[in-house]
DNA sequence: GACCTGCTGCGGCCTG
């Protein structure tokens, strides 16, 4: 290998001797090509690359061989390599893998998280050294209880690895992430060369520029060319029966639906993601029971957010069995790249929530040399009926996974939204760094936080109202001589290990079998005794709510009904709608559409053309309005919001945005005048929304810091001001 | 009509 590979040269001969020993023939093109960069130190690095091509050894084989290195000189005290990673269960998962390369250098590996042994975590306290893995919750933790011990522990760090990059990139978690790392670097008083993993990212500046605030341009990128492998692709239609389901009863797509996922997938192991968890019990249940009547084992298991650690580790040990067969039904919980082994296929039920996520679910499948990648795409729409309005007639569902799959195809992905302010993490942090430095001015948290920081978008005025609202809520106090220290209920918040996590959770029920532990629900409604549950893919019925202890105790039954979980919702992106214009415009017909899914291509296009949509976006819907920008959840958000501050009544329907009290030709006349006229200021806009507490500490903020948050969260004025010129033609 | 993630110290009990 020595002689094909520049990067082999450069690793330290006991990394060396461990690559002999694996019997690896040839380094991967983004081993071989991150080396040099990564050695060096010089400049933070990317490396973005397909699920199982060796990305972690990529970024560790060369560190380990500077870690070896200075070893050999004798060098280095304190933790060498903090590895971030957003899940426990990928810490367990790389700890293994880590161990065996560190364990082969004489490297000490840690791993540090909720459910770690406390020994490690004192051993790291003691005698820090070698590599931590740590999530970023547990790094807070650290920060703020020993921070004595804080510059001792990484005041010798010689790399940061960030897993996973995309999961942090553009949300709160993503910031506190930034604002930490930023800490652990002002502790050691130097830059600390970051390299990032991560396998969908479509926007590499936007990566870059999170990965180093402000310096996102000096970030390499490492981008293997190497070819992803084959992909297998079927866009499969089913029709919604016009008449309302019997409720007992199954309804006839989810039925067609189910019976081909059984017949298909019946004795190989598949993922199936559902979108949500309400569908996830009902299909896991719908194929339970078909599994029942054919006399098969149960190997259809349900696996999401609210069911108990150990219901789904039994699901993920099952999957890893290569020995059984085992079908699992999931939300997003199996998306990233937790160790399931490999699957023979993934399916989508419903257009997916985002063309990166369906590419990290794609990832799951064909990892298998040789075998291709297979992933079926179910999409149900209505079934055509008299009267149709120009919404349903449209097929939209249809639409948005086809264009979301051309987007795929296209490596289009969407790029983490870097507009945000996330004032709810910079009171998180200011109340952190405020106890690690055991008080501190405002001056200094300004530069510390946003001058030199992450949050560099918060201008200081913005930081002086922040700090102002923090004092009124006892958050902070202020010291005669200007020192600020936590206050009343600051103090209050610190002390809890809540404080730790940038985002918030809801009380939940918890559900209990036979002294069993099924998981949790987040009860809205009351739910009474002698209701029937769907849970888990079984049937239960509730035997008793105990609500001081917030427990639902269950025995199983023969009927059940999916739980009713509640949820906002999610942002389609405006590239994806820009997509599906597209594709309705257009007269192409994909070659992975099956018969009913041509068909019913076929009638969305004839819907649009029918309803006069490709030449006008504003028709009159019964007594309504209805206007089609063709745009991004954020642009029809800002349209909404513009076009309500001028007194009309406004609803959003998917493509749609309806309008009660106000007949075309007004709303032409309208937008036509607000196109003409200046875009007003976001704050102002803003102003006018009412509901804008959205995050953790969000409800410590006046009205004036909400709205410059919302104002950078959720509108995008210039977006809309574009699109209200576009629309005076329709 | 989404989804997901994570967190400590300490008291009490059991076992070797």
């Amino acid at each position: 290998m020595a002689e094909q590979s520049q990067a082999y040269t450069l690793y330290h001969p006991a990394v060396q001797r461990w690559i002999y020993q694996r019997g690896w023939d040839r380094l991967r093109d983004a081993q071989e090509r991150a080396a040099e960069l990564i050695i060096t130190g010089e400049r933070d690095v990317i490396i973005a690359s397909a699920t199982a091509n060796g990305k972690t050894e990529a970024a560790l084989l060369p560190i380990c061989s500077v870690l070896a290195h200075k070893q050999d000189l004798g060098v280095g005290a304190g933790v060498a390599v903090l590895y971030v990673s957003p899940l426990k269960a990928l810490i367990n998962d790389q700890y293994d893998r880590i161990c065996d390369l560190a364990g082969a250098l004489d490297l000490v590996v840690h791993r540090w998280h909720g459910d770690a042994p406390a020994a490690g975590k004192a051993r790291v306290l003691r005698t820090p050294a070698g590599l931590l893995l740590i999530t970023p919750e547990s790094l807070e933790a650290l920060l703020v209880r020993h921070p004595d011990r804080i510059r001792r522990i990484f005041g010798g760090l010689r790399y940061v690895v960030v897993d996973e990059l995309h999961s942090f990139a553009g949300t709160e978690r993503g910031a506190q992430l930034q604002a930490l790392l930023h800490r652990v670097e002002a502790a050691a008083a130097r830059r600390i060369p970051r390299v990032a993993l991560s396998a969908t990212l479509g926007d590499y500046a936007g990566a870059a520029e999170f990965l180093r605030p402000r310096h996102g341009s000096q970030v390499a990128v490492v981008a293997s060319t190497e070819p992803g492998g084959e992909i297998r692709l079927q866009v499969r239609g089913y029709l919604q029966p016009a008449a309302p389901a019997v409720p007992e009863k199954e309804p006839a797509d989810r039925a067609a639906i189910a019976d081909h996922l059984f017949q298909t997938l019946r004795g190989t192991d598949n993922l199936v993601f559902a979108n949500s968890r309400a569908a996830v019990e009902v299909y896991a249940d719908m194929l339970t029971q078909r599994a029942v009547r054919s006399g098969l084992p149960a190997t259809f298991l349900a696996h999401h957010g609210s069911l108990a650690k150990e219901v789904r580790e039994h699901v993920e040990q099952r999957l890893k069995d290569s020995a059984t067969p085992v079908t699992a039904i999931c939300t997003s919980t199996l998306e990233l790249g937790l160790d399931v082994g490999t699957v023979d296929s993934v399916a989508q039920i419903g257009a997916p929530p985002s063309v990166a996520g369906l590419r990290q679910r794609l990832g799951r499948s064909g990892r298998r040399p040789g075998r291709p990648a297979v992933l079926r795409v179910y999409v149900a729409e209505p079934e055509l009926t008299a009267g149709l309005s120009p919404t349903d007639a449209l097929r939209a569902e249809l639409f948005q996974a086809v264009a979301m799959i051309e987007l795929l195809i296209a490596s289009w992905y969407e790029a983490p939204d870097t507009a945000g302010l996330h004032l709810s993490t910079l009171i998180q942090q200011v109340l952190s760094a405020t106890v690690q430095h055991g008080g501190a001015t405002a001056a200094q948290l300004f530069d510390l936080l946003c001058a030199r920081g992450p949050f560099h978008r918060v201008d200081r005025p913005t930081f002086a109202a922040v700090l102002r609202d923090l004092g009124r809520h006892e958050l902070l106090e202020q010291q005669p001589g200007g020192l600020l220290l936590p206050g009343r209920e600051g103090e209050r918040l610190l002390a809890h290990y809540s404080f730790y996590a940038s985002f918030r959770t809801s009380m939940d029920y918890r559900l209990v079998a036979d002294g069993y532990t099924l998981g949790s629900l987040p009860v809205d409604r009351p739910i009474l005794p002698g209701t029937f549950l769907i849970f888990g893919g079984a049937r239960w019925r509730v035997i008793s709510v105990d609500s001081a202890q917030r427990v639902i105790e269950l025995t199983a039954a023969e009927a059940g009904r999916p739980p009713v979980f509640p949820g906002t919702g999610g942002e389609v992106a405006d590239e994806v709608r820009r997509a599906m214009h597209r594709l309705y415009r257009s007269t192409a017909v994909p070659r992975y559409l099956d018969a009913t899914a041509r068909t019913m291509l076929a009638e969305g296009r004839a819907g649009f053309h029918a309803y006069g949509h490709a030449t006008s976006r504003i028709f009159a819907q019964q007594a309504e309005t209805v206007l089609f920008p063709w745009r991004g959840d954020r642009i029809m958000n800002t349209l909404a919001v513009v076009l309500a501050t001028h007194g009309l009544t406004v609803g959003q329907d998917g493509l749609a945005i309806t309008v009660g009290n106000c007949s075309p030709t007004q709303l032409r006349e309208l937008i036509r005048k607000l196109a003409a006229g200046p875009a007003p200021e976001p704050d102002a806009l803003a102003a006018t929304v009412r509901a804008k507490v959205h995050d953790k500490y969000d409800r410590y903020l006046s009205e004036e810091v909400l709205n410059r948050a919302y104002a950078a969260r959720a509108l995008d004025v210039p977006g809309a001001w574009a699109t209200l010129v576009e629309l005076t033609g329709a």
